[in-house]
Parts: structure tokens; sequence; C-alpha cells
DNA sequence: GCGTCCAGGTCTACC
DNA sequence: GGTAGACCTGGACGC
């Protein structure tokens, strides 16, 4: 890897960044249950991480991150590698993208303050102290991920997604490394979709990914313009696309949701409930309500820190969380 | 080895 | 406004 050095990309500039305290950038961006940041071809080392952006405009960008703080002083270095040198406006997209992405600017102290009177938030904030819910810079990435976890045990989905991200991923070369990042939805929108069932195994995922690439393609909100509409009517315009529902909409939206599925559901259930439900679907609108009315808008982050953190509630609670 | 079952939802067609 | 039934197909599992 990264032997490549004629190809890499040849310009870069550096930003330094702040954030609220508290931020633990190794809990943030190399989470503890193995998602990744960005791409899942990242590099992270000597909690450095090497990684991938691609733009709303379709450009993509290297990305080199370290931390210069700690978790009470938090400040972030970035080094943004491209292929051609950036002029002012760009500069300025790029870092507004990538400070929303890495949510420095996000204040958690109110999550925090819940564990006063939550057990539960307690032990999550003992454990995953200053670790973030990060944002992705481009949506499809994001549908992606939810369609391939439909009706798919999760290592089929880790073998659809891997698939579609070597045989139409995009990579780039910078500070020698080499990182390879999702499809673009012009490169999806543009197969035949018996190609793309073969070669990634999709199975009936591969019509309906093919026409979010194509409905992506037409035009369709970013991220940053999903979250500033209403929660309802951005979930509304995510439910457009066809193969997307409740689930999938909560779980791309920007906005606090609480996208659970029967594998989190069975979870919730326990630590919620006190039990595992036979019917783990139709407990979802239930689980849905507690959490909202316990967490409100810190449900989304309770979600991820119970997702992350489930050998040591297992052990807390007494609870066999781990092997749903 | 070989057959059977079903998955970290969504849509459609019916009530 | 609510709910069976179909949907691809690769692993896991039982024999």
């Amino acid at each position: 890897m990264g032997a490549m050095k004629a190809n890499d990309l040849p310009f870069s500039i550096h930003f330094k960044s702040k954030a609220i305290s508290p931020y633990s950038f190794g809990l943030t961006v190399h989470k503890p249950a193995g998602w990744s940041f960005l791409t899942p071809h990242e590099v992270f080392e000597d909690n450095i991480l090497w990684t991938a952006v691609r733009m709303p405009d379709g450009k993509m960008y290297g990305l080199k991150l370290k931390s210069t703080g700690t978790v009470k002083k938090p400040a972030i270095l970035w080094e943004v590698f491209s292929q051609e040198k950036l002029d002012s406006n760009q500069t300025e997209r790029v870092f507004c993208t990538i400070a929303w992405v890495l949510s420095a600017q996000e204040d958690i102290r109110p999550f925090y303050s819940l564990a006063n009177r939550d057990s539960l938030v307690n032990a999550l904030v003992n454990d995953l102290y200053g670790m973030r819910r990060t944002k992705r810079p481009d949506i499809f990435p994001q549908l992606i991920l939810a369609v391939t976890l439909q009706m798919a045990p999760i290592r089929r989905s880790d073998q659809m997604m891997t698939l579609l991200i070597k045989e139409y991923g995009e990579k780039i070369v910078f500070d020698s490394k080499e990182i390879t990042y999702w499809p673009s939805p012009a490169m999806i929108a543009n197969k035949d979709f018996r190609e793309l069932k073969e070669r990634c195994k999709l199975g009936y995922r591969a019509s309906v990914l093919k026409g979010i690439a194509q409905a992506l393609c037409k035009g369709f909100p970013t991220l940053q313009e999903l979250e500033a509409m209403t929660a309802e009517a951005a979930k509304a315009k995510l439910m457009e696309l066809k193969g997307i529902g409740e689930y999938s909409a909560d779980m791309v939206s920007p906005h606090p949701g609480f996208a659970l599925d029967v594998w989190s559901a069975k979870i919730f259930g326990l630590l919620l409930l006190g039990k595992e439900s036979e019917t783990p679907r139709t407990v979802i609108p239930r689980l849905r309500k507690i959490a909202e009315k316990r967490w409100g808008r810190w449900r989304g982050y309770v979600l991820t820190y119970v997702l992350n953190d489930l050998p040591n509630l297992s052990k807390r609670f007494k609870l066999n969380l781990e092997e749903l």
C-alpha cells in the first residue's frame, strides 16, 4: 500500500480547529464497534486517520486528521489533499463540510447532564467519554448502508458493501496511503442492474440501488440541506426514494432519530423492558416512544453510544447483548 | 455433500 | 390505517 508516490494528490492545505469539550478524537473517528468514519478502507494508525471525502459536487479529496489536544481541551489538525490547487471558495466549502462532519462545534453537555438522573446514560458517558456522532459529507454511502442492511444477516451486508466498493469504488492516493471510497451515484446509475446483482451479490437490491443512484443524479438535497429542513420534511423526502422506508430514512437523516431494526430492537428490549421480545419488530414503535420521552433530542446519541458499548453494558447490567 | 431456512425492511395488494 | 405475502440469494445449520 502507498508505494505509488507518483500518483499522490499533489496539493495540500492545513487547518486547525478547536472542538467543544468533551471531544475524544480517537473514540470519534475510530469507533469501538469498528464502524468506519467515512469509508471501510480508511487507515487509522498511531491515532492518525487517513481517509477520503467526496464532496456533494462529486470531487474527491484525501483527508489526514490527528488530534493535537486532549478530550478536555480538544484540537484537531487536518490536512486536505487535492488534485488541483483549491481556490478560496473551494477551501471554504471543504472547510465547512469537514467541520460539520466532525461535529466539533456540537455541544453535547446537555446530553451528558442526563447522566445525573439516568443510569443508562451514566454508564454510557463513563464508558465512552467524549465520543461523538459524526456526519457524512455525501448521502449515497449512507443509502447504500441502509439498503444492504435490509433483509440480510450482517455478514452478507458486509459482503455486499465490500464488493460494491471493490467493483465500483474510487481510489485515491495521498501521503503514501491508498484509500478506496464508496462508488459515486453516477457510477451505479449507469450500470446494468444484472451486472450489479452478479458482481456484488445484491439480489433484488441491485435494482433498488440503481434506482436510488438515478434519483440522486437527477437532483436530490444534500445532507446539509436535509438538516436545514424540518425533521418531518427531511424524512418524507428520503422516503420518496424507492427502497427507503421508515428505518432507512431515520438512519440516513441528519436529524436526531431512533433508527431501530430487529437487531437493535432486541438490544433495547433488554435494556428498557428487561426482556427480549418474541416479536421484536412489533415492539419497535413502543421502544421509539419510550426513547423519545426519556432522551428527547439526544436519543440518537444514546443509540450510537449503546451500539458502541455492548461489551461493557453486558457486564454492567448482566445481560447478553453481544450475541443477539 | 446436499437440502432447507431465513435474514439488522419495504412495497404492494388487499381488507 | 392496518397487515399478510413476496422479494434475491449466500451462509448457517441440520442431516
